[in-house]
DNA sequence: GGGAGTGGTAACCGGAGGGAAACCACAATG
DNA sequence: CATTGTGGTTTCCCTCCGGTTACCACTCCC
């Protein structure tokens, strides 16, 4: 039966707090969103046009969402054409050091695409246990 | 108009780093699975009971995915019933300071949730620019 | 013989996520 | 007058994600 140490999980405590971080940076740009906010606050044109793929809805969406969770607040300047400043609070700000983790690693990946060494000659081509794999 | 500099756009390098760290942790428990395998090695079922919450579905497509990616490896063991172990490459460890960050982040957030300051007194309740509104 | 444990795959299916585009109200600008 | 730019909201629509369930093939153990 080959029983190996059967519970020896080490940490992960109850409320997983990986999981509560991802629920703020899930969906799609939040990352980007967060990043672009890392330095200065910006408007909301600027941020569409930081992320030109992002659609307005989508932003909306996002910028709501963090605001309620606290990463970020938006500030209404009352201009001629009325503009809204969006700035990460102090909350936020702790989601710096996440991002700049995750850019460090994207840039290593990038680095690695241009040699990628997949299916070595010498080893198996990729052995199934047992699986199914009818016919 | 209020001008503002218009384009002092930073960074942003064209192929965006962050977005291509993100496809690989994106999708449910794609982060758990990566904590989990960041410390020894651990097979199906353990990943399994390690995070009760998982459908083998899902873990299989992540598993797959992330070797797919580099992520991971896949070991079959020859025992009895076949067993596979799944470790982090050395790709996959470079991953494992965002984790790290993320669960740093995700500790704070857990001891924010206890005192929430929302929504201050003294402060607008919450001004809207100028949007439609409609009644 | 039957159940458990191994590591998955296949089919189904609902709901959410997200893209596209239209619309809004108003001031300044051409 | 028409257009542009401001910051969004709303609707439509479609894809894909992920949960559920069933099933497989095999061996070991009771």
């Amino acid at each position: 039966m080959l029983r190996r140490r059967k519970n020896k999980t080490p940490p992960l405590p109850p409320l997983c707090p990986l999981t509560e971080c991802m629920k703020l940076l899930g969906g799609a740009w939040t990352a980007n969103l967060v990043w672009r906010l890392s330095g200065e606050p910006r408007r909301f044109s600027e941020l569409r046009s930081d992320i030109p793929r992002i659609s307005a809805k989508v932003l909306s969406a996002r910028l709501c969402a963090l605001e309620k969770n606290g990463v970020l607040t938006r500030h209404v300047v009352a201009s001629s054409p009325p503009s809204v400043e969006y700035a990460l609070t102090e909350m936020g700000r702790e989601l710096i050091p996440v991002i700049e983790a995750i850019v460090q690693v994207g840039m290593k990946l990038q680095h690695r695409v241009e040699v990628r060494p997949r299916s070595v000659p010498g080893s198996a081509p990729r052995p199934r246990a047992r699986a199914t794999h009818r016919t």
